[in-house]
DNA sequence: CTAGTTGCAAAGAGTTTGCATGGCG
DNA sequence: CGCCATGCAAACTCTTTGCAACTAG
């Protein structure tokens, strides 16, 4: 396992992070260093997420292909076990610890060959407040499921 | 409505579209039309997509941010329900018109109130390929599922 | 004729890379 | 000290836009 530094730019970055419980872009974190007179460079942002990304700490999620990628920092490690809903909306993530889960991995291995990873599956769509309200607006929430159907 | 004017340039597009049941990408089309040696504007073939998608001949897929936008040629309503299984060892992107998808989106509407946008989601998992032999290196497959279990 | 289309080139946005410097352990 | 990380700027990719010329109906 390749080593890791504790810099100060990784920090702030994941500090960030951790301060915003919501999806949060690249862009995000640029200008909030920048506004907090905390000069960091662009490129190590995007490294330093990758990174953080390929580690588990956070996860990426590509929402719009306009807007770019954004991150959120994972709460804990059993996160590997469960898919992540992710309203395209509000940008809600929801942790979906449900049995169903599986039955749709079975289903793709004895029906496709595939076998799923539902660490890395990330399912869009509308989470039930923006379905109903049909606003636009984003509600920042950051809500979680664990229901056993 | 407005009004659609037929042009040489709209009709190559749509072709090649028709003639790829799979996914195409605006550089797969690109290239395709300069290997031909039909000269069209990078331009035309991105605002021609744009209007079929809008007027739902095509449909609009973003599997990976860093490849772009795929489209596909829209053979009925049936193609509305599928899912992209990518494989995280090969790459290859397997498109899924399975029954199966219908129950889970049910299961999420109905349990967790989540209406799932299956043209934004990807499946990451391994393809039968790759579970199978356990090569790490791709297999450069371009496969396709239609199964109705 | 006239509104929709095209082509070119330039602009943009997001992200990555090369390379020399800096700093954690 | 060695290796990893950082910064800067340039490069890249995909996509969009401005604008004048063009063409289908």
């Amino acid at each position: 396992m390749k080593a890791e530094y504790n810099t100060r730019q990784r920090a702030l970055i994941l500090n960030f992070l951790k301060e915003n419980s919501a999806h949060v872009s690249a862009r995000d974190i640029i200008n909030h260093l920048k506004e907090q007179g905390l000069s960091v460079g662009t490129a190590t942002i995007y490294r330093t997420l990758d990174r953080l990304t390929e580690q588990g700490i956070i996860k990426k999620f590509v929402i719009d292909e306009r807007s770019g990628a954004c991150y959120q920092f994972v709460h804990g490690a059993e996160c590997n076990e469960h898919f992540h809903l992710k309203c395209i909306k509000c940008g809600a993530l929801i942790h979906m610890d449900c049995e169903f889960i599986a039955e749709i991995e079975e289903h793709f291995f004895k029906e496709h060959g595939f076998t799923v990873s539902s660490g890395k599956t990330v399912i869009y769509g509308k989470c039930a407040r923006c379905s109903n309200c049909g606003r636009d607006e984003g509600h920042d929430t950051y809500s979680r499921c664990s229901c056993k159907h």
